[in-house]
RNA sequence: GCCCGGGUAGCUCAGGGGUAGAGCAGCGGAUUGAAAAUCCGCGUGUCGGUGGUUCGAUUCCGCCCCCGGGCA
């Protein structure tokens, strides 16, 4: 019996893309990407997208297509990742979700909040008060519009005190009034769904992260981003995000040994992979099935 | 062999007669339109070993071990 979808999550560095392949082959599956970086194209190897190895063995959507210079986000991918699965469906084949990123997880299985479109001057006037005057400031307007709203976050967390306020800015309306009514966009709600989450032990996923760090520097990670910086985009591009970004950078700048930067980059992806494992035992339902490998390399399944 | 300097958290190091503290690493948590983002919390330790002085030693003294550097 084929379900209608397979959600893979997991840290990276967990294995997603090993059991992707064996999953789409044995259901007649689509991969489709569920991770926020992996949707840009440049940094191939630095953000660990497939091999051409592993786009021969499968069908695989949403790598590398949205635009380096405009901005993408949750709902860009929820669309996206909408029109794919209809199109999969229409062929009678399994879309199979696989990457690292709870939020988008959290929008397939959810949906989002209805908000509108935030203006474009109004998003960058905020972000720029954001940088300019600080998260407290912000936070303090946002007590102005928003009571409610700002009480429930803290006064440093710049990020969510700023999507706060563009939305009460635009709207009249705090933001709560739009995440308190249900979504259209949950489109898997009512079909027939597995859903895995991959959780290596910790010291192996480490080791794990450790040699991949290695092998991507050896495989042109510096070079992807040496052809990033040549690019010019502007600050807000959200591909100056991506791990190992900063770090190498910073060797290309000479700033850093290759040792030092490398130790960096292997250092922030295990931070990464800690808040991944943190948001997947948090927030995902019963409905998730955890593959718990252990550092003898066997994997055990449990329900979360 | 002798003379210095050093041995304190996973790493780099500070401290000092009342069983110890920073940075980094690490661990836990939050997460609704930049989410590989953003934010919150937590020192995890035979203070090299062993004798001695002392009410009390990681701190002072002796001896031993180890690591640097110097003189031979």
């Amino acid at each position: 019996m084929k379900p209608d979808a397979i959600l893979l999550a997991g840290p990276t560095a967990s294995g997603k893309s090993a059991k992707a392949l064996q999953l789409a082959q044995q259901h007649d599956g689509v991969i489709v990407n569920t991770d926020s970086m992996q949707v840009y194209p440049v940094l191939d190897v630095l953000t660990a997208r497939p091999s051409s190895e592993d786009l021969a063995r499968a069908q695989h959507m949403l790598y590398g297509h949205a635009p380096l210079d405009q901005p993408y986000s949750v709902a860009r991918w929820l669309d996206d990742a909408r029109a794919v699965a209809e199109a999969v469906w229409a062929e009678r084949k399994v879309p199979i979700f696989v990457g690292g990123t709870g939020l988008y997880f959290r929008a397939l299985d959810h949906g989002l909040a209805n908000t509108p479109e935030i203006n474009p001057d109004l998003r960058r006037s905020v972000r720029d008060d954001l940088i300019n005057h600080g998260s407290d400031a912000l936070h303090l307007r946002l007590q102005e519009h928003d009571p409610v709203g700002a009480a429930e976050l803290r006064p440093s967390d710049g990020q969510r005190v700023a999507r706060a306020l563009e939305v009460v800015l635009q709207t009249g309306k705090p933001l709560a009034h739009f995440q308190a009514h249900a979504s259209s966009s949950a489109f898997l709600s009512g079909r027939d769904v597995e859903r895995y989450v991959l959780m290596p032990e910790r010291s192996d996923l480490h080791a794990r992260i450790n040699k991949r760090a290695r092998i991507m520097l050896e495989n042109g990670a510096l070079e992807e981003v040496e052809a990033l910086l040549a690019l010019e985009l502007p600050p807000e591009s959200t591909v100056w995000r991506a791990i190992g970004v900063t770090q190498l950078s910073s060797l290309l700048a000479g700033e850093l040994s290759r040792d030092d930067a490398l130790e960096a980059l292997r250092a922030a992806t295990r931070q990464y992979a800690k808040r991944q494992s943190t948001w997947f035992r948090g927030q995902l339902n019963d409905q998730w099935k955890v593959l718990f490998t252990n550092s003898a390399g066997d994997t055990t399944d449990h329900p979360i």
